[in-house]
DNA sequence: GAGTGGCTATGATATGTGTCAAGGGAGAAT
DNA sequence: ATTCTCCCTTGACACATATCATAGCCACTC
């Protein structure tokens, strides 16, 4: 699926191709830059949240978001991380169900609203965005899925390793190239990974003493990548 | 989302009118019906296989069949249950990769194929076939993300209820009204619920000794509907 | 009728992981 | 500085659940 940059005059694509809306056509694009209203969300805001009727979906400039459910007894568990050029609220719009997730922001974040009459009148007109939208969707389901199997089947330390590799694919390196580009919290790891804190702290001490990760508060520098994914144990 | 009976001359639609088809408009249900190939699939035969590169879409003319994973270790990780009138690989063929997951039959099942290029030029053309295709991923993708959820925070003694709920919303129940309309083997379950097959026969034992179910080899009897769904602990 | 293989069931046991409790460290507010 | 608060860390413990082993049951075959 190649991301060609094909409107080097959308503002969306300017920094970052990724963007869905590369591949609207230009008269359409033209639309949403004119409806879309872009505002900055400071470090743990909610930008829509669990239960709510969605009214237009999301799409991240710069910045880093946080989707999860929050269970019956109140834990959250963290479903997706966001990254800039992504968008979100979309699964919400076009089941035409509340959103089953919230939204919070990682760190301060700028972020555009799409309404979602412009939005859904845009994906009729346009099969190249309705084609995105699908393999976007797809792909979702497709990582989702894997992740059902990996709850199911493999231990915490597995996964831990695995969400590890997992923030460094979605958030990338810093300069240094070892430490992992985003501040999470134990508990928002341990909450990716689906476990405890305290094992989750527990797992990342191990890891440390095993040479695999060097650990600095928020920090987390991947030393030894082929021992995480070795520990990882990806075969699908 | 309204499932009107959009196209009472769609052979897709005669007796189920929740197959995706019917959202498609008129001239193009006819090129489906003209190049589309039905087969018919023993139990226990494999429709199509992880790892290999999809074809095209399968649409379940009757029949139930299963989509699973399976994991590092060889065991199996059931993802969805699939039902007479749904259609199955369109994940893969939307995000252009191989399958991953296999489809496998739990009884003798009639079953159509669409080639790929057929299904995506009409999706080009359909918008509202589109749309449909765009609500069937986003549900199942807020369903896959449930389940995430309460793998990651239930016990297996909820898990297992809710599983008996879903499948009863999903095939159904015989003429007695209390029956599982499927045939399951104790291991099924048990890679439905994500557990080892021990324990859900364990725990099925207790739902009988509680009284919530009535088993009868691969029968099961959903005796007390509200003590099932309190013993599920949903909330969400 | 005896043998075979697959599924189901149940007991014994081991262990991974969650939970509870207490302590420690860093930064912010006063 | 000092308190406060939040987060991290570690230990002890209990428990749910996986694993291993064994046996019964049923359908089928030879």
């Amino acid at each position: 699926m190649s991301s060609t940059f094909q409107n080097p005059s959308c503002q969306h694509c300017k920094d970052r191709f990724s963007s869905i809306f590369c591949k609207a056509e230009q008269c359409n694009l033209e639309q949403i830059d004119q409806a879309k209203v872009c505002s900055i969300y400071k470090k743990g805001q909610v930008i829509f949240h669990e239960g709510a009727y969605p009214f237009g979906v999301y799409c991240i400039n710069n910045g880093k978001i946080k989707l999860s459910h929050s269970g019956d007894d109140g834990r959250e568990q963290i479903i997706r991380l966001v990254k800039a050029g992504d968008i979100m609220g979309y699964k919400a719009l076009l089941s035409n169900e509340r959103y089953t997730a919230t939204a919070t922001a990682l760190e301060d974040s700028s972020i555009c609203f799409i309404p979602k009459d412009l939005f859904m009148s845009i994906l009729q007109k346009d099969a190249s965005l309705s084609f995105e939208m699908m393999r976007i969707l797809s792909s979702e389901l497709r990582k989702a899925e894997l992740k059902i199997t990996h709850l199911a089947q493999k231990p915490v330390r597995e996964r831990l390793a695995e969400t590890l590799l997992f923030i460094k694919e979605t958030y990338g390196l810093e300069a240094d190239s070892q430490t992992l580009n985003v501040r999470l919290s134990r508990e928002e790891i341990a909450n990716l990974v689906g476990t405890a804190t305290e094992s989750a702290i527990r797992l990342l001490s191990e890891f440390k003493k095993d040479g695999m990760i060097e650990l600095e508060g928020k920090k987390i520098r991947l030393l030894d990548m082929t021992e995480i994914i070795r520990t990882a144990n990806l075969q699908d």
